[in-house]
DNA sequence: CTCCAGGGGGCCA
DNA sequence: TGGCCCCATGGA
C-alpha cells in the first residue's frame, strides 16, 4: 500500500531536483493572487504581468480601486489579457463578494470547505481559480489541478486523468500526499514548470518520459 | 498562417 | 453529465 504516495513523492523530488523551487504565486499581495488567479484564466502569464503593473500604475490594484471603476474602463485596463470584458465583470464580482463576506481577514478564518463553497459561490470563479486562491492566497492545504496535471499524470500512464474529475484528482494528491501547504505550492508549480517546458500538446511529451525513466531506476 | 496560454459559464440533448 | 461554443489579446 501507498506504492501511490512514494511514486507521487518521487516524482516531485525529480522535479525539484530537475528546476528548483519555483517560487509562486509571484504576487506582492494576497490580494494580488486574487486578481491575477481572474486575469490568468487560459491566458499567459506574461500578458497578466503586463495587466497587473497597468493596474497598479493607475492605483486601481485593491478593493477600492476596482470597486470605483465601471466595468467597462476596467477593461480597457486588463485589455492585454484577453477576454477582458468577462475578466473585468469577474474581478467586481470577487471584490463585491469579499466585501459581503466580510474581507480577506475574515474570509482566512474560515474552514478551507467553507471558503471553498464561497468562493464557488462567485460567477466568474471555478474549481482551478478557487483552489488557487486558496493554496496560495489563503495559503490552506488545498491541491490544485489544472489541465497540465492531468496531461502529465495521462502521460506518465499513471492513470487516464483526462475521463476524471477534477476534485477526484485533487483528492487522489491530497490523500496521498503530506498535508503541507508548502509541498502543494511548490509541486502544483513545478508540474506547470515542466509541462511548460516538455509536454507540450502536439510533440510527443519528451519530458515525460525522462521523468518515468528516472522513477523507473528509482528505488522505491 | 496556425496554435496556444497558469478557465469558466451558458446552453442543449 | 457531456459536448460545444463563446469570450479575445499577444507571443511563438
Amino acid at each position: 500500500m501507498k506504492k501511490l504516495e512514494r511514486k507521487l513523492m518521487n516524482i516531485y523530488e525529480l522535479l525539484l531536483q530537475e528546476y528548483g523551487p519555483q517560487g509562486w504565486w509571484p504576487a506582492e499581495t494576497p490580494f494580488e493572487v486574487l486578481v491575477g488567479a481572474v486575469l490568468t484564466q487560459n491566458t499567459s502569464w506574461r500578458n497578466v504581468e503586463k495587466a497587473i503593473q497597468i493596474m497598479k500604475k493607475n492605483r486601481c490594484l485593491s478593493e477600492e480601486g476596482i470597486l470605483k471603476l465601471n466595468v467597462t474602463d476596467l477593461a480597457k485596463l486588463i485589455k492585454c489579457v484577453g477576454f477582458y470584458n468577462v475578466k473585468a465583470r469577474r474581478l467586481k464580482n470577487l471584490v463585491e463578494a469579499l466585501i459581503k463576506y466580510g474581507g480577506m481577514e475574515v474570509l482566512g478564518k474560515l474552514k478551507t470547505e467553507e471558503l471553498r463553497l464561497k468562493l464557488l459561490a462567485i460567477s466568474g470563479i471555478g474549481k482551478e481559480t478557487a483552489d488557487s486562491i486558496i493554496l496560495y492566497a489563503f495559503e490552506k492545504p488545498i491541491f490544485v489541478v489544472d489541465e497540465y496535471t492531468r496531461r502529465i499524470l495521462t502521460r506518465l500512464e499513471m492513470l487516464d486523468a483526462r475521463k476524471m474529475e477534477y476534485d477526484e484528482i485533487r483528492t487522489l494528491f491530497e490523500e496521498n500526499l503530506p498535508r503541507d501547504v508548502r509541498l502543494y505550492k511548490e509541486y502544483h508549480a513545478l508540474l506547470v514548470r515542466h509541462a511548460k517546458e516538455h509536454c507540450r500538446k502536439k510533440p510527443r511529451c519528451e519530458g515525460c518520459v525522462l521523468i518515468e525513466n528516472a522513477i523507473c531506476k528509482a528505488k522505491f
